[in-house]
DNA sequence: TAGTATATTGAATACATATTCAATGAATAT
DNA sequence: ATATTCATTGAATATGTATTCAATATACTA
């Protein structure tokens, strides 16, 4: 293995290391020092890799946004089952690659005001509430999906399951749903 | 108005700003300063009023705790109308007193690791869920709502509920959704 | 093997922010 | 009226934590 890819393996260990810290501790109760422990490495040394705190947290959610595209590489499917797909995915994620599901949280966080700039632009950068409005307005055409706001339902459906990834991520004896309980916020 | 009184009136008014400040930005990311300036007073006045600002968080959330008893004051109604009319009532509060509202987004967010231990140990003395895990039950029972484990159920919706609520408490354009469509996640 | 680049450490520094404090003004009591 | 208590300020201090740095070890290059 060469040097590069050496360095290339201890930057993601930083990274997945950071991103479960932030996820389970929150950005601003996560210390520079406490990713280094659990690393581990010395403190120092965090910056050999990473210019700064701000910084590690710019690249985990551009790495986020990256990640944000396999949505496009689902297969195309009915309104009504599009939703359940995906949680059942991400769902599945949670055991499988916690990482990818941690991810989701994390961007979810890094929206919120009072996050660091820089992070939040990038994670502001995708709009999903707004791209999946579309799909429920097909969904309430074809007559499966409540009526209301396409936008205000879009926009409470990822509210909700925000919340309940968080829950997901803190609360290691809450199982996780059946993705119909959540969709049913969605149909007639 | 005596200077007890006043004295008590300024102190509502740190704890309202305070309010305010925690649930639209968090915690961590709100200085004392931040405080101060809204109320407005000197930092250094702040400390006249609170021991710190930890002791300041703790206040709030034992004012919240106070406010989960208001629960005990709704009219008992069926299963199936508890939790509808439990979330009218909060999104109508969202408008009417905004600080209960607040007050309630704020208390799920003291329960997460990282917290302060103090504030944190008061949210924590509430179990929500435990208590509504009940009333899930009952409605099983009746027929109206879904299969599945009563706890999980209940920690589900209020997980759902807690990011619907920060969703409004961040997201000015954000209207609050119908309880019915939150409430669907518990019904057949 | 010698020399150069990179990785690593932990202590020193810089910086942000919570907290204290001495001084001043305003209200209340006697 | 004077004394006493409380409210208020803003600058000084303490503290916690991000960041830098000089020194050392380790890995690569020729």
């Amino acid at each position: 293995m060469t040097r590069k890819e050496q360095k290339e393996e201890r930057r993601k260990a930083i990274l997945m290391t950071a991103l479960d810290l932030f996820v389970e501790r929150g950005y601003y109760d996560t210390k520079i020092t406490d990713i280094a422990a659990a690393v581990p490495m010395s403190t120092g040394l965090m910056f050999h890799y990473f210019e700064s705190k701000e910084d590690l947290l710019k690249e985990l959610v551009t790495m986020g946004l990256e990640g944000t595209k396999f949505v496009d590489s689902m297969p195309p499917v009915a309104p009504e089952m599009f939703f359940e797909q995906f949680l059942k995915m991400l769902f599945d994620f949670s055991a499988t690659q916690p990482w990818v599901f941690k991810m989701f949280v994390l961007m979810g966080q890094v929206r919120r005001p009072g996050m660091p700039e820089e992070a939040r632009e990038v994670a502001l950068s995708v709009d999903t509430p707004k791209v999946t409005s579309a799909i429920i307005k097909a969904g309430q055409k074809s007559g499966a999906f409540r009526k209301g706001d396409p936008l205000q339902l879009s926009i409470t459906f990822w509210a909700a399951v925000q919340g309940i990834m968080e829950e997901m991520a803190v609360n290691k004896d809450y199982k996780a749903p059946e993705p119909e309980w959540i969709v049913a916020l969605l149909l007639k």
